[in-house]
DNA sequence: CTCAGACGAAACTGGCGGGTGTAACTCATC
DNA sequence: GATGAGTTACACCCGCCAGTTTCGTCTGAG
């Protein structure tokens, strides 16, 4: 509506435009509640029901606004995983010029591992997995999405101090993906299958970040002489 | 019922013992149908009158055996975990005192990705995670028994490789990790989303081991002189 | 004021699936 | 050839849940 003559702009995708404030809210409450039960207890055993009633909201209203529930749900996903996408891209944001490479290496790895064990993480990870027969494309868009960027902007940085001498390495993106799953390897696995409870804590983090970039760096450290 | 003055021995969950071969033909049609069922629809897809069906047995049948679905469903993964547990322990069993210690690390390498990219591993493997909220304890189990002994399997060989000199390191629980996890890590996460399709080729495999055995060595081998 | 369209509460439909009850059948054993 | 355990076919109950319908209410536009 609007405008004198301006064409409709219809932003549905993009979720907030310059909708009915009403609808807006309706949404937000919608996809709040449907965030939480989704990773909580997963797509069966989510029902609309328990949707409706946490959000305050009649079950008629959600269908009016997504359709049905594989919308739903996959609307919800994608968001998250927007969320942990831009998460990861500022990863190596600030991966700048130190001095000391292996410093350098171990900040990037706490962080990678911080953020890979952390409970958003943990339970869209999950939630996608268990998921991953019923939307394969919701699977494969999370994996294209977060884990391959994040290898690409270790790879890209990778490649980056290889030019200036301070990495020795042929393939960047094997590198990468030594380092990658040197630091969450384990632990990935480990959640996986027993969830945010096998998640370390900040000390063993530390211990494995070290362990990891020790290891790394013995492959792909410059020459010292 | 019964003899004169012998006692009932109740075998039930030794599985084969001297019953009734009635129910041992039952019994094995039903997990055979619930095995394949299970691992390739997952536990909510799988209901108990497709097993029946595919197993040509009355759904009464299955509930004289084996309780309920939650009891078959542990049976049956259990049964699955057991095969793969010996399958790993025979991991490092061919691991003897070769003469070119990268050529035996490779060949290690390739056994435990083929090992972890094998599509009953792969099923077994998205199944369980995908089912850990429902099962827990089934999910903490095979976890105990499949990823934690092969990890254990290589540290104890690497601590013996280290103790004769041929390897370098001072914490082999960690060094197993990082084997482990420089092989198998990159394929076992792309595996959790994309499932047997993101299996690579014989060639990438071995590119995959090759590598892998590169950075270990050059983190954990032997100082050259 | 009126009308349209969205919202809300609640009841409802329809199908699916776990689990049960029953009566008849098979077959080894005594 | 009778007994009894195990099996079968089949009907059935019941709860759950996706999706729909009804009806009443509110709000905002003209």
């Amino acid at each position: 509506m609007s405008g004198t003559g301006g064409e409709i702009v219809v932003r549905i995708t993009t979720g907030d435009g310059d909708l009915d404030p009403r609808i807006l809210r309706t949404r937000a409450a919608v996809v709040q509640a449907a965030t939480a039960l989704f990773l909580e207890n997963g797509y069966v055993d989510t029902s609309l029901d328990d949707v409706a009633a946490r959000a305050g909201v009649s079950k008629k209203t959600i269908y009016n606004n997504f359709g049905d529930k594989e919308r739903l749900f996959t609307e919800i996903v994608l968001g998250v995983t927007a969320t942990a996408e831009e998460f990861a891209a500022g990863l190596t944001s600030s991966f700048g010029d130190g001095r000391d490479i292996a410093e350098m290496l171990h900040g990037l790895a706490r962080r990678h591992l911080d953020s890979v064990t952390s409970p958003a993480v943990v339970r869209l990870r999950r939630l996608i997995s268990a998921e991953s027969r019923r939307f394969p494309d919701l699977a494969r868009e999370y994996y294209r999405r977060a884990p391959v960027r994040v290898i690409a902007a270790f790879s890209a940085a990778f490649a980056d101090l290889a030019a200036r001498g301070s990495l020795q390495l042929t393939d960047s993106a094997r590198a990468a993906e030594h380092f990658a799953f040197l630091v969450v390897g384990p632990v990935l696995d480990r959640i996986m299958f027993e969830g945010a409870a096998a998640v370390p804590g900040a000390d063993e983090r530390d211990a494995i970040a070290r362990a990891a970039v020790s290891t790394f760096l013995a492959a792909y450290g410059a020459r010292p002489a």
